[in-house]
RNA sequence: UGGCUCGUAGCUCAGUGGGAGAGCACUACCUUGACACGGUAGGGGUCCCCGGUUCAAUCCCGGGCGAGCCAACCA
């Protein structure tokens, strides 16, 4: 592009000669990400340096699933640009980096890839059993390996000063340490559990899933109503009262299939229209089973017909009930998504199968009295959008309630703050309701379970690493089998904030960085990640795992749909980087990322912050032109550096240069505020108001006259220009880092940086606008008079030149010296550009 | 069913108890020495609707309508 490749980088100031002409992204971004990255100034130190602060964040670790989309673009604009603010404020700043090997995702995309490429023995396409474990595990890894270089690419082209020498991955070789640890630990306080309960199967994927893996979905369907047979214990009718003819009692259902499962028919207790059924049986159609009736509060009398069939084998309440009134549970669905041998007649056949055949059996008998439209709600599984069957099966649970009592208080005591507040109420509700967590998958990819059975006794030993004798009935290890199945990939992604500073083993790293100062991520995934990291933090750290919560809104498309690559809407970042660079993309994404909203991308708004890069690019090049060209030479820089040198003369400054200097101050102020307050848009605005409203709009168009003019004038002009842009780079750096650095490198008046950036051996301070010192919100400049003055000039301009119709920029100048206003303040600065004026004719 | 968020210009969005705003799009003029990725001027809005509090409401309160999200045991 416009650079030459052979440019001397970062040690040779840019002359105006190889400046570009305009803002070319592409020509410098990658170049300034290596330079920082190698220079070591994305690397935190194991401890604090003498008086310094830690701030620590860990990155939400992006599936390896594929590529980074633009949620992933927008988290970690916001972590970088609090990252690179941070540093500048001279905190010991880690931002790290890594991966997350989410297990049912990446399975199912490897999967996919297998069925492409060939079929089996059995004409159908290839699966992972045709491949067998070891196999499959190898291609996953290798998978793996591909995408994580493609997501830290990405990274990296979006400028995220991330400290790549901590990378982690959740299913590195320490990482898995730290997760078998925690397992045997939660196994040991008895909080870790096998057991038979009910759980979600997805058929397709063919494993269990956790309550939040399954999205419940509205769906048409019918509730049929079927007629049951009342009978007493011998299996003789019983008769109605009310009519005296043998009893029927009929229910309402929308999955008619698992009939074959039902155990029981429950009514309400103070239903009276079935008070004569109570303590009698049921006679299932289609089976002849006897099932008793009983009563439970819980049954709505005003739903279809107030009678329930209740199947505790196959639905989640109808389970509780099951439970409570201690029926039997019939289980008639098997993993394989057919009606198993207790279905009967129908063993063998699908479920959709067995509803049409069933519901036509029952159409033929009568027992089938009523079809109506209902909308229902069905789970779907997450990955795969089939239907998830809530089936009776043997998994591993987390007892959860003793972690999330802690985790409810640690909020409720403020020890983490969450930010929008509202997240917070959601949060409690959730927790407050939490049912046992199903941690195992039966799934290849992934931690697998630390857990042998042995044969011989048909014990369990949880352990570390693999056992040489059973825990129970010492038999040797070869009677010992490890549990085939992995874990839930939140399982270990609940441990990422303490697991990949070191933990188990007591780092220096846990030391400075845990708790860690802030975590960053999408609402969406609070109680998936969030809620499961500080029942972890808590419960293996004594402490919080961070601070502060951030939650930002979900990325959509411009009509507000959710991206999705289904849907085709989605933005890659990457093409709008390569389109328009890096920094109007992140400044658009800051810009947009106020609280509480959905944030609706529109390119539009990228392109018009492309702009505004550009427009920065033009003002420097503006110095530059008038820095070299007006003197014949350069000017030296002032002893003790600008901003001393214009403090000194801060009660005589020109009215222009008083008045930038003071919206500098106020702007700098602004944006300071904005990022503490975590309201980065406030930040983004400042920015762009002061640079191109005042900034470009009035300092510089007003400089002209005295920088033409030379001497003093120009002088303190030229100084007051290059502070104000110098401190506009600065603040601006840590939402725009790309460009501001780009520009600041060419400034010749650098000041020293404050913290040397270290290379890789903790030496060598480079010169770059990473740690240059944040500027702090004081009120050096504020200059209420210079702004009074200013204002009142720049509306008389405007006034007149809507009078008289002119729109050059000279005689916005003249104009001004000419109608002079009786203002005395106005007065006073016109004056003192009156004599400009006059060298100028 | 409950909870939450939102409703501001054609589009995407800021914003505030007293003047209605930005970007893009649109109209006219301007290639002036940083910038046409620019400049100047301009058109365009019942700030969803109805009540209330207030000297004053787009903003605060209540109700409604509409959009969306989240959590749910009504088969």
């Amino acid at each position: 592009m416009a650079i030459p490749k052979q440019r001397i980088r970062l040690s040779e100031p840019v002359t105006r000669e190889n400046l570009p002409k305009s803002f070319e992204p592409q020509g410098f971004e990658q170049q300034l990400y290596s330079f920082w990255k190698e220079s070591g100034c994305f690397d935190a130190a194991d401890e604090n340096a003498q008086g310094q602060r830690a701030f620590s964040i860990v990155i939400p670790p992006p599936n390896v699933t594929g590529v980074l989309h633009m949620g992933h673009a927008l988290t970690n604009t916001i972590q970088d640009i609090l990252t690179r603010w941070h540093r500048m404020m001279g905190d010991n700043t880690l931002w790290l980096p890594g991966t997350d090997h989410a297990g049912i995702a990446t399975q199912a995309q490897v999967e996919k890839q297998i069925a492409k490429e060939g079929k089996g023995p059995t004409g159908r396409p290839l699966t992972r059993h045709d491949l067998g474990r070891e196999k499959f595990l190898e291609r996953t890894w290798a998978w793996k390996e591909e995408h994580a270089t493609h997501i830290q690419n990405q990274l990296r082209r979006l400028g995220s000063s991330l400290d790549w020498k901590r990378e982690r991955f959740t299913m590195d070789e320490g990482f898995s340490s730290a997760v078998r640890e925690v397992f045997v630990q939660l196994y040991n306080d008895k909080l870790i559990y096998r057991g038979e309960r009910i759980i979600n199967w997805c058929t397709r994927c063919q494993t269990a899933l956790s309550d939040l893996e399954v999205v419940p979905t509205d769906r048409k369907g019918f509730l049929w109503h079927i007629q049951y047979a009342v009978v007493n214990d011998d299996g003789s009718p019983v008769v109605d009262p009310a009519t005296g003819a043998p009893a029927k009692l009929t229910i309402a259902t929308t999955r008619p299939e698992t009939l074959l499962g039902d155990t029981a028919v429950a009514v309400h207790p103070a239903d009276e229209r079935y008070t004569a059924f109570h303590g009698k049986k049921a006679k299932l159609p289609l089976l002849g089973r006897l099932v008793p009736v009983i009563t439970d509060e819980y049954v709505a009398m005003d739903f279809g017909t107030g009678a329930l069939k209740v199947t505790p084998a196959h639905d989640f309440n109808d389970y509780d009930l099951g439970k409570k009134h201690d029926l039997p549970f019939v289980q008639v669905m098997g993993k394989d998504g057919k009606i198993g041998a207790a279905g009967g007649p129908f063993s063998g056949m699908k479920f959709s199968e067995a509803r049409e055949s069933m519901l036509q059996q029952l159409k033929e008998s009568g027992e089938l009295v009523k079809t109506e439209d209902h909308q229902n709600k069905v789970g779907l599984c997450q990955r795969c959008d089939q239907v998830a069957e809530p089936i009776i099966s043997k998994q591993w649970f987390v007892k959860i309630q003793p972690l999330a009592d802690p985790a409810i208080a640690a909020v409720r005591e403020g020890k983490i703050t969450f930010s929008p507040k509202m997240h917070e109420k959601v949060y409690f509700e959730w927790m407050e309701n939490i049912r046992d967590w199903c941690i195992s998958r039966q799934l290849w990819w992934g931690h697998q379970i630390p857990a042998w059975h042995c044969s011989s006794c048909q014990g369990i030993t949880v352990a570390r690493q693999a056992p040489s004798r059973c825990h129970e009935c010492s038999a040797r290890a070869s009677a010992l089998k490890q549990d085939e199945d992995v874990l839930d990939t939140w399982f270990s992604s609940g441990l990422w904030p303490f697991g990949t500073l070191g933990w188990p083993a007591n780092t220096r790293a846990l030391d400075t960085f845990y708790p860690t100062s802030i975590l960053e991520t999408g609402s969406d995934i609070l109680f998936f990640w969030v809620a499961r990291m500080i029942m972890m933090g808590l419960h293996f750290m004594d402490e919080v795992p961070f601070k502060k919560v951030y939650l930002h809104a979900m990325v959509r498309d411009e009509k507000g749909e959710k991206m999705s690559k289904s849907k085709g809407n989605v933005i890659d970042p990457l093409v709008l980087i390569d389109k328009h660079g890096a920094d109007p993309l992140r400044f658009t994404l800051a810009a947009m990322a106020g609280q509480g909203r959905d944030i609706k991308l529109a390119e539009d708004r990228v392109e018009g912050y492309r702009a505004f890069c550009n427009k920065i690019w033009n003002a420097v090049k503006f110095f530059h032109l008038q820095w070299e060209e007006a003197q014949g030479g350069p000017i030296k820089e002032p002893d003790g550096g600008a901003e001393k040198w214009l403090l000194a003369r801060k009660g005589e400054l020109a009215p222009a240069n008083a008045w930038i200097l003071s919206r500098l101050q106020e702007m700098t102020t602004r944006v300071d505020k904005g990022f503490s307050n975590f309201e980065l848009n406030e930040s983004a605005q400042a920015i762009y108001e002061f640079a191109w409203g005042e900034l470009c709009d009035w300092f510089i168009e007003f400089s002209k006259l005295p920088l033409r003019q030379g001497g003093e004038a120009r002088m303190e002009t030229l100084i007051t220009l290059h502070y104000a842009l110098e401190k506009l780079l600065t603040v601006a750096h840590p939402i725009m880092p790309f460009v501001t650095e780009e520009l600041w490198q060419t400034l010749p008046w650098k000041r020293p940086a404050n913290t040397p950036a270290r290379n890789q051996k903790g030496e060598l301070p480079v010169e770059t606008l990473m740690f240059q010192s944040w500027p702090r919100p004081e009120a050096k400049f504020r200059n209420t008079e210079a702004e009074q003055t200013f204002g009142a000039m720049k509306g008389l301009i405007e006034a007149i030149r809507n009078f008289r119709g002119e729109n050059n920029i000279s005689p916005k100048v003249e104009f001004a010296v000419k109608y002079t206003a009786t203002n005395r303040a106005v007065e006073q600065f016109v004056r003192s550009i009156e004599n400009d004026v006059k060298a100028l004719a």
